[in-house]
DNA sequence: CTGCCGCACGAAAACGTTTTCGACAAGATG
DNA sequence: CATCTTGTCGAAAACGTTTTCGTGCGGCAG
């Protein structure tokens, strides 16, 4: 297909081709309204046929829009950011604008150091994704474009936080149990530290409140890892052998939980039903049995950022924030309860 | 810290204030060779002063260099990719140069697209990542800059591809069982159609030829699952109940057959020695009991080809293949062979 | 003193766009 | 016919760099 360009296709060359200005042949191919319609046909005629893609540098050079916005991450290995990215590329994509990815790590200086680095290059805007564990303080002041947080919360409320719906998602796997006869509902989490932990407890609490019931104990916070599920799964059933559901914090925790489950006997979903977080499919759709649980929906919540951010380059930026629904997903650790 | 700029602080600015020329201020600040050593002092102060941050789009416009590699991927989801990712990202950061990432997502319309892009946007080179299954055809002659293949091996031997050793990882666990008396040692892994499989398989193979032994019947070929793993273990169990190691192709393979042998009762490690492949934290580490396991040292990789990168900018480039070895990591599944 | 060489520096061109503004023609209006 | 409007186009400036080439100056040898 395409051969090797030892020097690539300028506009000066389409617009020798089609017989008109280089002035002409920008207009044209940036549809502004001063052009006639044959001359426009005939430019663009020009430049598909000589394959011609603009030189975005010169372009950004001039009008200070290079089509490209920033993201700038905390935490690349995480499983999160990565579906952010690609909903936001998907989305950008569409607009013909590509991104700049970074990842900072959690530190500072390495933030402070990529946002030079793409200021220099002219980006757009920019979205920054954080952990959801907690308020991150607002970068918006160091960064003359729009920005648009997603995941994690900016401290500042005039900036624009897109976030995933902590409590929302517990609602919808509360109200999932609930409705399928569980009465006696534990609840198995990360670190009461995490924001995350502790929205999904309320929502969960939430749900019990309005159909009469109350959490089996305490939440149990610990760690996000499946050695936390392992044990508290033994704590909860030590001290509420009741129990005929566990909702837990994440997916990791529900497969620990499972674990347990079975090496104490208990039949899933036939006698303890089980949710998780996350839909991790290694480990939701690959446990024993695969786990019902909540997806995120962070490509789509990486899609609504990059919405916003378009609105806010056209000139009308929001403030506040903005909650991305989650989405149970049904497998085969739920189902009725157990007749008694 | 940083106050939001209205217009960005410009090379002009810098030689004003160093009493200079832009061009010697361009030269200072590029160290090239015909500026007086006070004259390169007034004007790096004055940049720094300013805080000068020259405009990338400029630079490359010009100079062709616009210190931006691209890196092109087909799974991003997948967890091969962001390692090589941060290690290129950690090997351009110390050249202040940064990485333009997309997602091909395996589609070859899509890939032709970004690659049109990232030319549109003058990127100095390109690490391709594909994944280890099998050869990729070759994109270097759609690309009129230097291309590195990372991870996956490109079809021309002209071009030139960095890869990480499977069978040499293979040899460090094969070797790390033998020496520690194991004799019968069986394989279960990923598909046969993966090369890396048959590659660890081939390690493998020679290391337990070499010791005077052999494998405890055939490799067993299915998925990279955990629930292969709990499966496979049984097949191998019910065919060579002698067996006192398994090597597993991948993590979540070896902590499913870890699950199948707590579930028959044998002991690990004492009966029965587990090694798992990539070393992926989520499992290798929360498994019960934690897996030894070898790591691919992509971040290492990812290095790598970006420093193969940087000398083929310079010129000098190279063919064939490079072989990134990995690193055995212990932990409990491994140990001392029962006494028999 | 003259001529020459090398060093440090600056003027200006170049890069590929976008944008502004002026020119010109055709048609409409008086 | 004169004037104004409208629509289409091109010349030229602008953007912030890098690079090329010319200039002036000091020192040194003849």
């Amino acid at each position: 297909m395409g051969r090797l360009r030892s020097r690539s296709v300028t506009l000066r060359d389409v617009a020798d081709r089609a017989g008109v200005s280089v002035s002409t042949a920008s207009k044209a191919l940036n549809s502004r309204a001063e052009v006639a319609p044959a001359t426009r046909e005939r430019v663009l005629r020009a430049a598909s046929e000589l394959s011609f893609q603009p030189n975005v540098l010169a372009r950004g050079l001039i009008s200070g829009r290079t089509r490209t916005v920033g993201l700038l991450t905390d935490e690349l290995a995480g499983r999160f950011a990565i579906p952010i990215l690609l909903g936001a590329e998907n989305a950008l994509g569409n607009e013909q604008m590509s991104v700049l990815l970074c990842d900072a790590r959690g530190d500072a200086i390495r933030r402070q150091h990529y946002i030079r680095t793409l200021l220099a290059r002219q980006v757009d805007g920019f979205i920054i994704v954080g952990d959801s564990n907690d308020l991150r303080p607002s970068l918006t002041r160091d960064i003359p474009v729009p920005v648009v947080y997603a995941y994690g919360e900016s401290t500042d409320p005039g900036d624009l936080s897109v976030l995933a719906d902590d409590e929302g998602g517990a609602r919808l796997a509360a109200e999932h149990l609930v409705s399928h006869g569980r009465r006696w509902i534990g609840h198995i989490t990360g670190p009461e530290t995490y924001r995350a932990a502790r929205d999904r407890a309320t929502g969960l609490r939430a749900v019990l409140a309005e159909a009469g019931l109350s959490l089996a104990g305490d939440p149990l916070y610990g760690e996000w890892s499946q050695r936390w599920g392992r044990h508290a799964a033994r704590l909860l059933l030590a001290a509420r052998p009741e129990v005929d559901a566990v909702f837990c914090g994440n997916d990791q925790i529900a497969a620990g939980v499972a674990d347990t489950l079975r090496d104490l006997g208990r039949r899933i979903p036939d006698d303890v039903a089980i949710v998780g977080y996350d839909n991790w499919e290694f480990f939701a759709a690959d446990c024993r049995p695969p786990l019902t649980t909540v997806d995120l929906n962070l490509e789509q919540l990486g899609a609504t950022a990059v919405n916003h951010l378009f609105a806010a380059l056209d000139g009308d930026r929001a403030a506040g924030v903005v909650r991305q629904p989650g989405r149970l997903v049904v497998r085969e650790s739920t189902g009725p309860a157990p007749h008694r």
